[in-house]
DNA sequence: CCCATTTTGTTGACGCGTCACCTACATTAA
DNA sequence: TTAATGTAGGTGACGCGTCAACAAAATGGG
């Protein structure tokens, strides 16, 4: 008898394609959602809900570790919203090598126009679909799976 | 009173949140692991996994319905698998645009190679961390999301 | 038979994410 | 005070996904 065998029983399968399926399908939809009445990308978008959301300027390191990002994926990102003049770098006086991340005016009014259409979207495909409990039973189980991969390793 | 508020009450945006935040860490970790521990993409495993599952030569438009993915996409995806060796593209008697994707020995191998492996990391770092009952829940929410987004525009 | 439409599949540009590596400043201990 | 180490942040190459446009073959009326 193997301790782990080697594939997954039929419903465990069944249960992984469905989930994997789901979050697909709905992460894609909204994804192209953001972009399409936005002209923002998801990554733009969440960057500056966390980013405004604390104030709208914020060490670097700071940023990357609110939105849990690798921080040279974060540079890059930065680097483009810079670019679309959604934020700007200031230097940090304290710290030599350091840096403020600070949403511009421009950045403020994309998120705020962007945020409510966001929702609605969040709310038509995936809110509305679920009851109260069912949601809540999904958050738990997404706070159990959160944990258990904390004490895993890699 | 609104129809429907601008903004989630405060369950409902800590359910997302918590849902968004697992999804993310999850898929990021596995695809991770399948490109560390077998060179592979993400995308290389799953087109590999679907094609050799039935029978590993198959019509290009019925592996993009297969997969769920846009046909340019799989276009990208097949020919860059073509020059990675892991598949071929022969061309279809019947049908004067039509091709067939054929797994190559290689595709085989390496699909053989990985799958165990990554059934490993989804067991290792998902499957393992719900009951028998959470899973099944989890998959039925899925489903009625599936179910839910199916009807909704866009 | 012929023209319009649909289907099959490709392409190129562009933005995004990862990996490996790198620079510069800060900190700490000898 | 200086050498070692840690931390803040950036860079370039490369593979991936999307969008819009395209070519070529099939199909279905008229």
């Amino acid at each position: 008898m193997d301790a782990t065998p080697r594939w997954l029983t039929s419903e465990q399968a069944a249960a992984w394609d469905s989930f994997i399926r789901m979050q697909e399908k709905l992460i894609g939809r909204l994804s192209r959602q953001v972009q399409a009445d936005s002209g923002m990308s998801a990554s733009d978008y969440i960057v500056l809900v966390k980013l405004t959301e604390t104030g709208g300027r914020m060490r670097f390191m700071d940023l990357v570790k609110l939105v849990e990002w690798e921080k040279s994926r974060m540079s890059h990102q930065v680097g483009r919203m810079t670019k679309r003049g959604l934020v700007t770098k200031e230097e940090c006086p304290d710290d030599g090598r350091g840096a403020f991340i600070v949403a511009t005016t421009a950045g403020y009014k994309a998120i705020e126009d962007a945020a409510p259409k966001h929702v609605e979207h969040v709310r038509r495909l995936f809110i509305n679909a679920l009851t109260h409990e069912e949601l809540d039973t999904l958050a738990r189980i997404s706070n159990r799976v959160l944990a258990h991969m904390e004490k895993q390793p890699d």
